[in-house]
DNA sequence: AACCGACCCAACCGCCACTCT
DNA sequence: GAGAGTGGCGGTTGGGTCGGT
């Protein structure tokens, strides 16, 4: 992981906005000599800048596969379903969003998408989880924030255990984020939907390559194997949207249009 | 036209984990 | 084992833009 420094500690590193000969330079390099060490990349690529500073410019603006634009409601559906399963874990959810960077994700999330989740959360009860607050049964969801102060503090993670039962946080799922523990919490549950839909990414995309934690499931996936969206098949990936699908509706509720805020 | 506040987004900062010497 | 260097991540900031007055 670590490198050899040939780098001078005193060198005067600029800052600020990049400019299009920079990003040339940059692009150009790693390009032609892959990524590498980010230290030895600005004294290779002729630029005054430092490692961290390439590496940024190069994952959140230079690296090809980026998309630009603005968010999809499937996509910020995604994201709301992964903030309240993982919280703040922008580097986690953008390996589910190809194309999409953890900054991006970030940006979108408190510049927009943070006001969108607590009026989700404000909502009166729509779907099953919401039943639950009329009634006694396992999972409901709540939010955390009490009274009428919802503005001036972060909307905070979804107390997933409260929708999943769960007391440990999640381990990993698709890529990295759905447990084994939620996938038998899920069954448990008597989440047919889930479970099928379950089955059905089992099914369908065992022969992929998936990281699991903490040995197999009960299907074929191997512990220590590994998938990854750009790798997925499209049925793959259906099924992985129906499941985020699901998952939506698990914290959010069903027959909520997301377009609608 | 000028001002002001809200918003957006690129980039920086600080911290942590990991690896090497 | 300790210290130093590096990469990665999440939080925060600062400048530009836009809309309202």
């Amino acid at each position: 992981m670590r490198c050899k420094s040939s780098a001078n500690q005193n060198l005067k590193h600029k800052k600020g906005l990049w400019s299009p000969d920079e990003d040339q330079k940059l692009k150009d390099y790693i390009i032609n000599h892959g990524l590498g060490c980010w230290t030895s990349v600005p004294i290779n690529a002729g630029l005054q800048r430092n490692g961290k500073s390439c590496r940024l410019r190069w994952t959140n603006y230079l690296r090809p596969g980026l998309k630009r634009g603005t968010f999809t409601a499937h996509e910020e559906q995604i994201i709301l379903s992964l903030h309240g399963m993982l919280g703040n874990k922008w580097s986690q959810m953008s390996q589910h969003l190809p194309g999409r960077s953890d900054n991006e994700i970030k940006n979108h999330w408190h510049s927009y998408l943070k006001k969108k989740f607590a009026k989700l959360q404000n909502i009166p009860p729509l779907g099953t989880l919401n039943k639950e607050s009329s009634s006694s049964s396992s999972s409901s969801l709540k939010s955390t924030r009490t009274g009428s102060s919802i503005e001036s503090t972060d909307v905070e993670p979804l107390d997933y255990s409260k929708v999943t039962g769960l007391r440990i946080p999640p381990k990993i799922l698709f890529t990295d984020w759905l447990s084994l523990d939620q996938f038998q919490l899920f069954n448990n549950n008597n989440s047919d939907e889930l479970s099928f839909s379950i089955d059905a990414f089992n099914h369908t995309c065992s022969s992929q390559e998936t990281i699991i934690n903490g040995g197999s499931y009960r299907s074929g996936i191997q512990e220590g194997s590994r998938v990854s969206n750009m790798q997925q098949s499209p049925e793959c990936q259906n099924v992985e949207h129906d499941f985020y699908d699901l998952i939506f509706e698990e914290i959010i509720g069903p027959n909520f249009n997301i377009n609608a805020l």
